[in-house]
DNA sequence: TTTATTTATTAACATTTGTTACATTTGCAA
DNA sequence: TTGCAAATGTAACAAATGTTAATAAATAAA
C-alpha cells in the first residue's frame, strides 16, 4: 500500500459519495464555528456533542496520560472530519482536540448527525469504510512506535506530516509545528527530539529554516526510514 | 472508563443484539474451520476472504515490520470476532493472524457477510459501534507504548491479558504466552523482557510458575502502573 | 525599539534498553 | 528414559534515551 495512505485517515472522503440533494441536507445542518489557537473543541471523558469538519486551520487530537504526559494521536488538517468515533461508539470522547492555530470548523450536532445517518443510508457505509481504514492507520502507528528507534520514528512522521501539510495547503513550506508537539507525536521528550533533529540534519535528510522542518530529499528519507 | 474496557475490543458483542431469526441467518452461513498451532488464518496484504469468530483457542494478530520485526496488535480469545476491518475498509488485510494453539473458528465468507449486512440493518450499527470502540482501544495502546517505560508497559499488558484470559477461560491460571510474543506486544526484545519480568518479580508484583506469569496482587499492580 | 516570556537548543550525566554471547531449562521425539 | 532442539534466562557491554540545568533564540508585550 502507498506510503501516505498507511498513515492518513482520509476522513475528508466520508461525504464524497453523496449526491447534490444529500449534500444539501448535510449543508443545512452544518454550523460554522470559530476557535482560537489553544481552544479545545472537546475534552477526553466529555459527553459527545457532535462531529466537526475543518474549514481552515489544524487541530491536534491527543490523550493525556497521568496528567503530565500527552500523546498526540493525529494532526487533522483542512477538510478532515473528526469526533465521529465517540458518537458512534456511544462512549465518551476518548481524547482531547485542540486548535493549533485560529481555526474555522463546520459543526454538526449529534441529533442532526444521527438524522443524517438515518436519511442517507450510504453514509453508514462510508463511515464503516472510513473507521475501518483508520483502525489500520492506528495499527501501523503502533508498529512504528513500538518497533522503531527514535530517529526513524522522527523521519517517518516528518514525511507523513510534510506530505499531509503540502497536500492540504499550497503554501506549506514544510513541517511547522512546535517541538513539544512533535515530541508528543513520536513519543519522546523535547530535549531528546532536538538530538534526533540534529542527527537528521547531520545526515542531510532535513534542514530547518525559521523553525520549519523541511525534508531535503524524500527518496533518501524513505530509504533511511526503511533501513 | 473501566480499566479492562480501555484495552478490550469487545468484538464478541457484535452479534449480541440480534433476535433468534437473525441469529439463525448467521448460523446458517457459518462454517466451522480447524487450524493447527502456528497456522495463519490470513496474511498481511492478502485479499480479504471473510470474517472469523473463535470457538476455541487463541490467535495473535500482528504486523510485520521489515521482515524481521513483529508487532502484535491484539490477542483474540474465545468468542472474539476479527477480520471484518479489511472487509469493510475495502482494502487488503492490514495484518497477519496466527493460531497460538490448535483452534476452531466459525468462518463467514465475504459474500455471506455482505448478505447479512444487507438483511440485518442493525448489524451495521453494531459494527460501527464496535469499530469505533476498537479505534479508542488502539489510541489507548499508542499512548501507553509511546509514553510508558518498559516495566510499566509490561505490567499493564500483563493485567490486560490476565483479565482477558480469565474472563474467557475458567481454567486460566495466568498469562501463558511465549516470551517472544510477550516481547512483541510491549515492543521490546526477549532479553530485555526477561529483565523486566525479573524486576516485577523482585517487586513481588508477579510470580512465574512453569512459565505462566501470575499477577500476585492486582491492586498493587494497578498502583504500580499508575505511578 | 526594549524588555519579558516563551520556546528551543545544547551539554553532561543517569538510566534504560539493545545486543551479543553463552548457560540453562523445557518439551518433544527417538 | 536419553538426547536433541527450541525456548528461556543471565551477564557484560554498547547504544539510545531520559533528565537536569544552563544558554540561546524567537516571539509577545510594554
Amino acid at each position: 500500500m502507498e506510503f501516505t495512505r498507511k498513515f492518513d485517515f482520509r476522513s475528508n472522503l466520508i461525504f464524497n459519495g453523496l449526491n447534490d440533494a444529500e449534500l444539501n441536507l448535510v449543508k443545512k445542518v452544518q454550523e460554522k464555528l470559530y476557535f482560537n489557537k489553544g481552544d479545545k473543541l472537546f475534552y477526553e471523558d466529555g459527553v459527545p456533542t457532535g462531529i466537526f469538519q475543518i474549514v481552515e486551520g489544524r487541530i491536534k487530537k491527543y490523550k493525556t496520560v497521568l496528567d503530565n504526559q500527552e500523546q498526540i494521536i493525529y494532526i487533522y488538517t483542512k477538510s478532515d472530519i473528526f469526533g465521529h468515533h465517540a458518537l458512534l461508539s456511544t462512549e465518551r470522547y476518548q481524547d482531547t482536540s485542540e486548535a493549533l492555530e485560529d481555526i474555522i470548523v463546520n459543526f454538526i450536532s449529534k441529533e442532526n448527525f444521527l438524522m443524517l445517518l438515518d436519511k442517507i443510508p450510504k453514509l453508514k457505509d462510508a463511515l464503516l469504510e472510513n473507521i475501518s481504514h483508520e483502525f489500520g492507520v492506528l495499527a501501523n502507528t503502533i508498529a512504528i512506535l513500538a518497533q522503531k528507534s527514535q530517529n526513524i520514528r522522527l523521519g517517518l512522521f516528518l514525511m507523513v506530516l510534510q506530505k499531509r501539510f503540502k497536500a492540504k495547503d499550497i503554501n506549506s513550506k514544510g513541517v511547522d509545528i512546535t517541538r513539544e508537539d512533535l515530541a508528543n507525536i513520536i513519543g519522546t521528550s523535547r530535549e531528546s527530539l532536538s538530538r534526533s533533529l540534529n542527527f537528521l540534519k547531520k545526515e542531510k535528510l532535513i534542514k530547518i529554516e525559521k523553525k520549519i522542518i523541511v525534508i531535503l530529499n524524500e527518496k533518501l528519507m524513505e530509504s533511511f526510514i526503511n533501513q
